[in-house]
DNA sequence: TTTCTTTGTGAACACCTGTTGACTTTCGGC
DNA sequence: GCCGAAAGTCAACAGGTGTTCACAAAGAAA
């Protein structure tokens, strides 16, 4: 066992970063989690953790800075594709959803420790996801019921969605794999949530 | 220090419950608490431990059942309030903000532990909010509105209603104290995005 | 008062924890 | 081929972990 080391340099980084994300995927939190069964699993002794992150907490930083990257790249690509207008919430849910599953590690650590025992990643998580609404508000002012909406509004209706799904991406990465038909059945949820939530958009007035 | 033992009786398992829910508020993620320090916490010497919890996922599970009573008993409570029929919305969400800030303690852990590390009591908090979807979704489909609306969406829609007020939960959790006026916010928030989802109502057809 | 159950004690077990410092290996650039 | 930085190793530290077992106090029941 333990393959001789190779100097393996910058990989055994990643290495890091990736073993500690699949532990997380595994059930553990980040908190509960031994720096030197981590050194173990990257066949490292748990001194030379050190060469790479100052303390498990900055491993955790690191993490959610990929993570929240994932994110960022999601939702920029969803920007650049170009809406088939019919369609649109379904298609948008379903790219969502195989989204999730294809980076399933990167979700599962944002959930986790979203509401994780580490105030310093719970602080940045929420920070970042904070930023997404944002974002996510301000696109929205470009859709055509809603470009008269208070910026106010904007943010209220952004929060909802992101709320929704972000409760359907739970169900989907816990049914992920063993249970497809659940995927399925989450999808059609999400999307009748949604479809409710728009539904009532042009009868809104603020106040 | 550590007053002298006082034969507690029933008092040490309660003590070590409260204590495990305010290591809890105070940030640890129940998986990484210490059953020694626990003990500690209530002047007991670590192996008295077991003669109240059989392990420390024992007493997690315990915990558990506090708190979903908690929840329970709110709802109950709601039920029994009558309607004031104006404002009825602002009213329930002021109320249900008070009974979360009364009850700190039970709905931190909740919030936590809903997506800890700790995979038994996971689940277990998910299925007693799984049911307390389902009897939300049965008490809505008695409103003059929803009489008419399938199990199924009418499941849809308490889900909405209750992700919705989950998330203030947590705003209102990291408010309470400190700046009691981020409190106010999120009630306005909230109420918002519960008028939305209710002005869609009347306007939804299935299918 | 004696007996029995509950609750708490103390010593000891084998093991895991993060972190230190001084040492060795590896490898790219000169 | 030599040098210096980067990456990995080894031994050791002080302390924390859950759990075992036999024992002691305390209070209720008899």
């Amino acid at each position: 066992m333990a393959r001789r080391k190779a100097s393996r340099g910058e990989g055994t980084r990643t290495a890091l970063m990736e073993a500690a994300l699949k532990q997380v995927a595994r059930g553990r939190s980040f908190e509960a989690m031994s720096l030197r069964k981590l050194a173990q699993s990257v066949d490292i002794v748990p001194t030379a953790f050190y060469r790479h992150f100052e303390s498990m907490e900055a491993l955790g930083l690191a993490l959610v800075d990929e993570c929240l990257r994932t994110l960022r790249r999601m939702m920029r690509e969803a920007r650049e594709r170009e809406l088939p207008d019919s369609q649109i919430l379904r298609d948008s849910v379903e790219t969502y959803f195989r989204y999730v599953q294809a980076n399933r590690l990167h979700f599962t650590f944002i959930m986790r420790e979203r509401y994780g025992g580490v105030a310093a990643l719970r602080h940045a998580i929420r920070a970042g996801i904070a930023l997404f609404v944002s974002e996510l508000a301000t696109d929205l002012g470009r859709f055509p019921g809603l470009t008269r909406w208070t910026s106010e509004d904007l943010r209220m209706i952004a929060g909802l969605i992101v709320s929704t799904v972000t409760e359907a991406t739970e169900s989907v990465l816990e049914a992920d794999g063993h249970h497809p038909e659940q995927v399925d059945l989450e999808l059609a949820l999400t999307e009748k949530k949604l479809r409710l939530v728009l539904l009532a958009v042009p009868h809104w007035r603020s106040g």
